[in-house]
DNA sequence: GACCACATGTAACGAGTTACATGATTTG
DNA sequence: CAAATCATGTAACTCGTTACATGTGGTC
């Protein structure tokens, strides 16, 4: 397991309260993990009994008080610990490849269709990837450390959209699935 | 969830028992979809119990008998029915990203370490997929229907290997962590 | 006789999802 | 005053992993 370990970077690169936490999850590192706040809390909670990280309360004007999470020392060793662990290697796993592999015990025109809204669906992410990449990193050439790896994760995430996309592309080629767009009269 | 599905998916290509659709959930759908044989022995017997498989005992010549499950006219419905529902967009989850986003809170030269033996693996997958390609379709061009849908989930799982070697090797190659292969005098 | 492969399971746990609950403050 | 946003949580359930259990038959 990892959301632990996931908190803990997001932690370390700024302390944050467990709403915090679910949004940076939504935007950056949320490329390659997902979680809600519901599981957020959750593990907060169980790392802060561990006395992974420490907790202040601070006090907002006009709206409720917020309970913001920082490592420990405990909570970096932890970390530490971890990234130099070796890891198994990872398998995706994708129902839209099990739908693929399956299309010929359906109705192969409606699963087309639904391909299509997929792939408009990652082209969206791609491009929102591509904005936060021209506005975040305007000058790759001159990252290093924290902001360097920052920016190589989110062109793992550029990567792996354009894979989606010409993966889902080949398979409607190929099935001669495309639709050609009719140029209005 | 959809392990049912994939289930169905994998016996209606051809009826099998548990421990053979463990072993053809390693080899061809286990692209992507991994299952131990626990968790389909599980489903299975739910399966059966819900009337979406029939399940025939065939006795064995010098080994235990074994329960060979066949869709049933519901599992047919049910899968069919699946297979045109539309789906959210998928994530990946990728414990690898996170340490590449959080490798400057612990040691980037063991974490280099990791990255290379996790491409290697991926370079080993790849090449097992590019041979099952040669031996189980030669001729692609030549391809339809449920084959064409195999070759092309399998083209699939050749593109994600690649995205995995491209990414970890820029990865490295940013961080000028590449080694250099010495030449022995 | 020990060991391995075949074949099917059970039990316990941990991770993740879904639905719901609570209370504050700002905006219309 | 109704609705939306901020903020934190509980409860119930499903899914997935790990470890263990059981029995057959062939091989060294």
């Amino acid at each position: 397991m990892a959301l632990e370990h996931a908190l803990l970077v997001a932690l370390s690169e700024r302390p944050a309260s467990g709403l915090e936490l679910t949004r940076r999850f939504e935007k950056s590192l949320g490329f390659f993990w997902h979680a809600t706040h519901q599981q957020i809390y959750r593990v907060l909670g169980r790392m802060e009994a561990d006395g992974w990280v420490g907790v202040e309360v601070v006090e907002q004007d006009g709206r409720p008080d917020k309970r913001v999470h920082t490592p420990s020392a405990e909570g970096r060793r932890v970390l530490a610990e971890w990234l130099a662990t070796p890891m198994p290697m990872e398998t995706f796993r994708s129902e839209l490849a099990v739908k693929l592999r399956g299309a010929s015990y359906g109705d192969r025109a409606a699963l087309a269709a639904h391909l299509r809204d997929a792939r408009a669906d990652h082209a969206t992410r791609l491009a929102q990837y591509e904005q936060m990449e021209r506005e975040q990193f305007p000058e790759p050439a001159a990252l290093e450390g924290a902001a360097l790896d920052q920016w190589l994760v989110l062109r793992g995430g550029i990567g792996l959209e354009r894979f989606w996309i010409d993966w889902i592309t080949d398979y409607l080629t190929a099935h001669d699935l495309e639709v050609v767009e009719e140029r209005p009269a």
